[in-house]
DNA sequence: CAGTTTTCATTTGTCTGACATTTAAATGTA
DNA sequence: TACATTTAAATGTCAGACAAATGAAAACTG
């Protein structure tokens, strides 16, 4: 008997639900084997090409990985930090460049989840990720930087801002906002008064980082939000001139 | 000739790659229609089961959806707010299940995230919002609720104080911390006593929201924080025994 | 007996070719 | 013109085959 879920088309996609619940729901644990693509087609009484279509589908979404070879096959996945900055990160960046965002909204979900990190990032700062920043200032305040080179060192300035508060649950959140923000700051041309005043804010930043005040932290960062946003608004004010 | 993105197998992993760039670096466009199947198996020298992995992968991203029939064929699909959302949460609970992250950690970032939305909130909250935050205070006080339904209006509550801050970004980061707590929060059993004192939070909130006050909002939301993480770490201690 | 090599069964990766189904446009008809 | 029919193009599905990888067991060697 099919599992019709949704009686509705595309049965590779039904496999796939019914697997994924599988997993979600625990019924799955991580590691252990999944059946062979005969085995399933069997159970499931679809052809092998469709099985394996299902089986893509949740490799797309990093909850099975598969191996070759005798005793190989696909297995649960242990979804890894990495893998899910990965995902958060493009579906973020498309969110965004898809449904017409303005830069006003994403600049100010952006600095207001950078905030809720600060109290944390004040209390736990340590010399490891407080040397990233200072050396990202500098870097920022190097004259032959390319306005590319500079965003990319923003972004890791503000990672580094972000894994201070040490809770990756947190930075995870974060990495999907800090860079899908980056697209729309690569379409600002900083100046050399711009990035100097960047500089300074972030200056700020670092320093009250290390004397462990939250308050005066966020309160550069509120400037800094201010500023991104004058920043920006030209930009985006020429880029829509309907 | 093959793109060869990564020598390394899997040439429908391959293909999906070249195209998710295609679309992400906006060379293709929303509602863009992709090269039938036959077609991109000419292009990429591939046959067309291959092609059609690849591209139940990028169906899987919501990246791409199909269509049957004449003149139908996969199109570059617009991502939704919900579409996105969706993969926020199973992303989201997936990782905090999978990877052992302690009540403590999962708690403190999604209440580090939930403060950063109440400036914006006690700003900017309406009559509806505040209507429903109201409608499932007096839920959660009703004697003969489940400890599931329970945790169901507090997934609402807090939902309608996240979208009280009118920013959708801030609400799609936000669903991924609030929903994959659900699972944890789920563990709790809840006595009439801890009802009453979370309902007595809540109003708190409400009543600072209503009345604009972000600082009474916060600190209302540290104290849930506080208590909440009371209340998990008993069951959390309790869990694991090793 | 220990260590190395070979064989081998299993499983995923890929290809070919075919048929079913859906869909909208084109065509035919009253 | 309005409606029914045909048709072409596309995805969805199936069946069967071969290639390639891989680890375990068997065979071999010293």
């Amino acid at each position: 008997m099919k599992t019709d879920t949704d009686k509705k088309s595309d049965l590779s996609a039904q496999i796939a639900t019914a697997i994924r619940d599988a997993i979600v729901s625990g019924d799955m644990i991580v590691d252990e084997r999944l059946p062979s693509e005969a085995e399933l087609s069997e159970q499931f009484n679809v052809s092998r090409p469709t099985v394996r279509e299902a089986l893509k589908r949740l490799a797309a979404q990093s909850l099975i990985r598969t191996q070759r070879g005798a005793f190989g096959g696909a297995f649960v996945n242990r979804l890894s930090y990495e893998e899910a900055y990965g995902q958060q990160i493009t579906t973020a960046t498309l969110l965004l460049s898809m449904n017409a965002v303005s830069f006003e909204t994403a600049c100010e979900a952006r600095y207001a989840l950078e905030r809720a990190c600060t109290p944390l990032a004040a209390q736990r700062r340590d010399a490891d990720h407080l040397a990233t920043m200072r050396a990202e200032i500098h870097r920022q305040g190097q004259p032959g930087l390319s306005d590319e080179s500079f965003c990319a060192s923003d972004v890791t300035f503000h990672r580094a801002l972000v894994d201070c508060a040490a809770n990756p649950v947190l930075s995870y959140q974060l990495a999907g906002a800090v860079e899908a923000m980056q697209p729309l700051m690569n379409m600002i041309t900083f100046t050399a008064r711009s990035r100097s005043e960047i500089v300074t804010l972030h200056t700020r930043i670092a320093d009250a980082l290390e004397a462990s005040d939250a308050t005066a932290a966020e309160s550069a960062l509120h400037d800094l939000e201010a500023y991104t946003l004058h920043l920006g608004r030209d930009v985006m004010a020429a880029r829509r001139p309907a």
